[in-house]
DNA sequence: TAATTAAGTCAGAGTGTCGTACTATCGTCA
DNA sequence: TGACGATAGTACGACACTCTGACTTAATTA
């Protein structure tokens, strides 16, 4: 009706990320995952496979030790995931995925699979590889954590 | 130091969002608009010149008309909208950019405008303005509201 | 070994979001 | 023209999320 002006990058960038991430609920949902928030699945999401300690969870996410560890008792309660004593340093504790979260991987990697292949069918192989390839080039300008 | 598998691409659109929201703010608040949150940001963000209809901005924002009212008031409160009584119809009411609101949206505009040059400017002037093209593209699956 | 730094927790407060229920107004059609 | 279903918005109550500040325990450094 009104859309001369094209919008900044900034919402053009948010609007398929909260497309993707809506979808990947409703999947997991409808999968019997159906406790899990968006903002567990953003802390879940960047557990390292051996294991993550909260501070490093807050740094990369963006977000205080306090949340992080107040999300991260939501998830162990849920069974998503599972602390253990780091060994290598006493006043550390891992985050690890524990079973209940391993099964969410699949589901939720193919829900991830599904959205992609429709993008890829509207904008074509080749411009989706080069959507990935620039926002991973991207990354190394945005992401203070890596 | 592990990362052989790539991010998704959900959150690889997120990273940048994120970093943009980040400055935009920092810069709003130095230049003395300093209440104003990311969430009435994403509201605010979506107000047509003429002015929005609270049902159609929760509908763009993916919101509910409570959270949105919610919003606006406090917007409205700090000054940056005003509510007045849609001329087309005695139940709505248009929302409109005030005075102060208005003054902040060159100081976004010159932020954004920053942050998008230092992204071109390591992306390179061809690669973002594919990205840009290919977002934009991309809304026209991903956004239920146009 | 004392001082400093780092990992994590506890307590409290403020913000954001939703579901349900309600009022007022609109549009339609008998 | 007036009754009825749909729509715009508000009120209230509950819960989720996030932060600040203060604290405990363990590691590191001097």
């Amino acid at each position: 009706m009104d859309d001369p002006e094209p919008l900044n990058v900034g919402l053009l960038l948010f609007i398929p990320y909260r497309a993707m991430e809506a979808r990947v609920f409703a999947g997991l949902a409808a999968a019997g995952f159906d406790d899990f928030t968006p903002a567990q699945a953003r802390v879940f999401q960047r557990l390292a496979p051996q294991g993550s300690r909260l501070t490093e969870l807050a740094a990369q996410a963006g977000l205080t030790k306090q949340t992080v560890g107040f999300l991260v008792d939501q998830l162990e309660r849920a069974g998503y995931v599972e602390r253990m004593p780091d060994p290598r340093d006493g006043r550390a504790r891992l985050v690890r995925i524990a079973e209940r979260g391993w099964r969410t991987i699949p589901v939720a990697a193919g829900i991830v699979a599904e959205v992609e292949a429709e993008w890829a069918d509207h904008l074509g192989n080749r411009r989706m590889e080069q959507l990935r390839a620039i926002l991973a080039d991207l990354r190394t300008v945005t992401d203070p954590y890596r």
